[in-house]
Order: C-alpha cells, then structure tokens, then sequence
DNA sequence: CGATAATTGTTATTAGTTATATCAAACGTC
DNA sequence: GACGTTTGATATAACTAATAACAATTATCG
C-alpha cells in the first residue's frame, strides 16, 4: 500500500503515537512543528522575516529596504569604492546591483562618478541627502529597531546571538 | 534555562577587541562592514543564506528544499490535516502551497485525499515513500547539516542559538 | 609594441519566490 | 433556501536572484 484509499485509512495508518503529546495542541488549532522546532535553517529563516518586517516599519517614513540601507552605510565607511566593490562585500551580483543603485542615485542619495585612474569604473559616493537620510535611518534602526531586540534578549544575549550569526556567516 | 542568562553562558566564541575594527582594511582588498556587523538583520541574512545553502547539499541526493522537507516533517507530525493548516502553519500562502503540494505529490511523496466530513478540504498524508524519504532526510540532515553547525558552535551555544531565533520568531 | 585575456558596468533574460485578486464548489447559519 | 464564509485552485503581478552576453577599457606578456 502506497497511498491509502481513504482518510480514515491514512490515519489509521500513522502512529498515533502514545503521550507524545508534550508540546500542546491536538485540536485547539496549533500544529506540532515537532522537529521542525529544531531545525535552525527554519527558525534561522521565521527569525529574519520578523526582523526585516520590523525594520521596514520602524525605517518606513525614510522609504529604505534593509538592502539600501546596507548599501549606503557601506558608501558611508567605504569611499572611493566601485559597483564591483559595494556589490560583491553585500553578496549583490552586480548585474542586480545596477538597478539598486539607479533608484538610489534618482532619489539623489548617490551618485556614480567617473573614476580618473579607471575608466571603466565607477566610484560611488554618498550625496549631503545621501548621508542626511543615513543619518535619521540609523537613527530609526537603532532606537527603535535594535532597541526593541535588545530589550527581547537581553544586552548579552543580543551581542552573543549577532557573534554566533557572525561566526555562522563567516566559518559555515 | 529558555535563553542562557549572559553571555558568556550562551557563548565561547572570540569577541572582537576593541579597536581592532578602526582600520581593519584600507587597502587590503576587504572593505569595512562598519555598523553593519552590529546589524541584526544582516547577519540574520547571511547566516541563514549559509545554512540552506549547506542543507540543500546535504539533502542533494533527496532533492528536497527546506521548504518542501519541512512540509513533510509537518505532515508526519500532523496526520489529517488539510492544505490551509499545513500552509499557514509554515507561513506559506495557500496559492502558492499548490505548486508545492502538486511537486510533492508527483513525486509520491504525498497525496491529497478528499475529506469525508467536509469535501472541499483535502486531507494530506505522506506516502510511504514519502516516509522513507523523510527518514533519510533526517538522517542527513542530522549528522551531516546539523551535527557540522553543532561542532562549529558547540551544543550549548547551538542550544542557545535556537532559543534566541525561536523567542524573536514567537514575541518579536 | 601588439595580440590576447580579463575586468567594469550594463542589458536582457530566465528562474524562483512572494503576494493579490478571483473563482467554483462546498459548507454554516439564520 | 438565501447569504456569507471557507477551501482549493488559477491567474497574475511584484520582487529577488542568477546567467549569458556585450562594449569599453585595462592588464598581461610574448
């Protein structure tokens, strides 16, 4: 029997398995995520939809997703940099990144420029709206995005969680 | 013990000393992360991007996504269920659910069965290859994924890891 | 030097994911 | 039985991510 005929049949099938029922929840709506629970790639992935959607809420009223926001703190700390440069240190490929940077530089808040030494290339800097609009945006993510995860975890835990992720991102 | 009290409970990797990050790289090719390094949401990312994309090479000779594993390990800890529980249990949007059902099922992974009490739902039931599929992906997913992301933070940081992903997931 | 290879920004295109609106069938309720 | 709701499904639109190719420029090296 591959697949059961009927319903009754498919369960009948599974174990119903004996007081497994730690968690919670046969009928009040909420499924056992069982092992799922320990999986990091799932929480890893719940975790970082929640973070993103709340940094878009507490950055709205700038208008900047966390990847243009990423690109102009990196324009921040990284002058004189080219599109290779800022799109590969932020895992952009840089065919993806030309858009990115076009709606930046209409809004005004960079700007390509021809570099002396390379023709090719262009040098990307900062606008004065450029590092205004920085300015507010960290602001923002810093009392009321990141201010509200430190207060969840903890001071240490948030530092100890950001070095784990860190290590995962660098040594995994 | 939900979330390690300090950090120092929760983790032994190497913090960065101060100073250390001012001029990191002028010249040397890697540019300066600056405040981005500090940002939970950008680490969120990258590690995240990290772990799937070693899950998918652990899982290769299965051909499962951790989307579409996590769909199987949710039906065998919830026999019965329908496409909307399923779906929205694991944030998925019913219409995009389809496509992923109808891959599985053409697989014979699963199998959708009409429901005797209510005929517009179907009941979802893995197949017995869908069983033995899980099976192996547990396995691998076990001592190939997660035992080389447990060696590279060590079992109480990993521990801790998931509490801390799983509290921003559930309050955050 | 000059031929060849490599790099830069760009365009076009494809695949893949996520979201919204809508539909018919079935159900619940009054 | 009429009305609103739910379920699975379709179509479609946004958005992200990936690959190939191209002109202009630079680097390599015989």
């Amino acid at each position: 029997m591959t697949v059961p005929k009927t319903a009754a049949d498919a369960v009948k099938v599974s174990r119903p398995v004996a007081g497994q029922d730690l968690d919670a929840s046969s009928d009040d709506g909420l499924l056992h995520l069982g092992e799922l629970s320990g999986l990091l790639g799932y929480s890893l992935k719940r975790a970082q939809l929640r973070v993103f959607e709340d940094f878009l809420r507490c950055v709205a009223p700038l208008q900047l997703t966390p990847a243009q926001f990423s690109v102009l703190l990196l324009l921040d700390q990284n002058p004189g940099r080219n599109q290779t440069e800022i799109a590969s240190t932020l895992g952009i490929l840089r065919p993806n990144f030309v858009a990115m940077l076009d709606a930046l530089e209409s809004r005004e808040l960079c700007a390509r420029m021809r570099s002396a030494s390379d023709r090719r290339s262009h040098i990307l800097v900062l606008t004065d709206k450029g590092r205004a609009v920085l300015a507010r945006a960290k602001k923002l993510v810093a009392n009321k995005h990141e201010a509200r995860l430190i207060e969840l975890l903890g001071p240490e835990n948030h530092a100890a969680l950001l070095e784990m992720l860190a290590k995962i991102a660098r040594e995994f």
